[in-house]
DNA sequence: TCGTGTCAAGAACGGCGTTCGTGGCAACGA
DNA sequence: TCGTTGCCACGAACGCCGTTCTTGACACGA
């Protein structure tokens, strides 16, 4: 089957009078995009892991050699899958300043929400400057709200890039449990109800004298789902950055650096 | 007495005599110990991805089956590892109420300075609950911390597990750097000014219609080095969890979730 | 019809994690 | 003192990996 198509032209019906390339049959030509959907196909199925270049190519009943004229780098190939990964990502409309805690939020939540879909693609962003346009827009409208919000620029410069890796960060952390479910071959509930149970025991059996807080708080330090945790340290950001507004009504004792 | 230990005589000539087999007689006994730091040597010379059980095993002058008497994985030996390099790690004094805020930093601090330091050991704890007794103390003292300076326990106990996320992440994303850097055989400044000045070329060079916010702050979003964005986004997500405090004279229109 | 250039792809290189089988050595019982 | 036994180091091998070299088939311009 075809992919859909990604430029403007190509969508046309190859002429009958041009040979279809090849005495092997049916095969589909080559290209940079055939190859980053196919990986992000591989990707979606089977995890990050799985996507080698002998397995890209194999998926494209070709040899891995044959993907190097399209692709200079297996490094390369993660970077387009990012890319195009970050195409999903929805921005929200343009600033309200007196929503903007709840645009950043959002736009945090858009973020994680699409790597978290894509499982463990998050693991490529962590350490490489995005460039992509995408993720270029996400850190204009991001930097607009808080600047619109009124955090002065540095902080809001500053604050962008941390939320940014956090969450990248959650997300990564979040797509490692998805990956030891899969490999482990349980369903989703089973595997968290047993591996939050064992670490549940372990923290409860660690000696009270040594560990006096942490055997006292299993209840809170096992409470809550991955979810719940993304929106309280998300939460802590946004206040945090808030507390860099000057002229709020809030917080004036340590404000401002 | 002779064939015990130091392995630096084994440069001696063998006598005719005796069989070549006697003479690898004169290597170190293996153990678990020696193998975690023959690894961890490897790690802060070359980096982690040099840590390949090949290459520990060849360190040790032997073939890389032998390790697997001592270790079972090499997930495993990533795991010991990061247990030995975390009781590195000074843990402060006790619980000060009035400086509550300063101890998690401190806290932080240590964690993200003792990662930082061992290369890009910090891919490891990423996604892996660390169980080492020296991880748990930390989180034990930062719960304490916490605690005593009036967080309520639950926002302790995710706060902490957030912050130490966000420590994790930041010493890894540094640590990339770190391994570009040897990888292109620059001197650390020469390779971040270069690095810097590209990022700061391509930000600057941005369509200005499409990316206003980002053109416009290029100087704000290329300041500071990477001590002073940790220190950024440390003190956000402390004067976050600052925010959930009760009874506190600021911050008290949303407080307490 | 004959180059010629492009590009798929087979083969191979060196490295990886891991397993299997073997063989030498130390300790122990007779 | 002499088997015997059990343990453990380790060579060899398996099946992966990313990447490169080389070949050769095909479409196309001359």
């Amino acid at each position: 089957m075809f992919a859909m198509e990604r430029s403007e032209s190509t969508s046309l019906p190859t002429p009958a009078w041009r040979k279809q390339r090849k005495s092997t049959g049916a095969r589909q030509q080559l290209s940079q995009d055939l190859i980053v959907d196919t990986a992000i196909r591989v990707l979606d199925a089977e995890g990050l892991d799985a996507v080698s270049m002998r397995r890209v190519a194999q998926e494209l009943d070709t040899g891995p050699a044959s993907l190097y004229a399209h692709v200079s780098n297996k490094e390369e190939l993660l970077d387009l899958m990012l890319d195009r990964v970050c195409e999903e990502m929805r921005i929200p409309a343009e600033p309200d300043p007196a929503r903007w805690r709840e645009q950043v939020k959002e736009i945090a939540y858009e973020i994680h929400r699409v790597l978290s879909e894509h499982a463990d693609i998050a693991r490529v962003p962590l350490g490489s400057i995005p460039t992509g346009a995408s993720s270029l827009r996400m850190n204009e409208m991001m930097l607009s709200v808080m600047l619109a919000g009124g955090v002065p620029p540095r902080a809001a410069a500053w604050g962008a890039e941390r939320i940014y890796l956090y969450v990248n960060a959650d997300a990564y952390d979040g797509s490692i449990h998805l990956a030891k479910q899969r490999a482990s071959g349980m369903e989703r509930d089973e595997y968290m109800a047993r591996f939050l149970g064992q670490v549940r025991d372990f923290f409860a059996n660690l000696p009270a004298d040594r560990f006096p807080a942490t055997v006292r708080n299993v209840g809170d330090l096992m409470s809550g789902d991955g979810e719940d945790r993304f929106e309280f340290g998300l939460e802590m950001l946004v206040r945090g950055i808030a507390s860099y507004v000057p002229a709020n009504d809030q917080a004036n004792d340590q404000a401002s650096d």
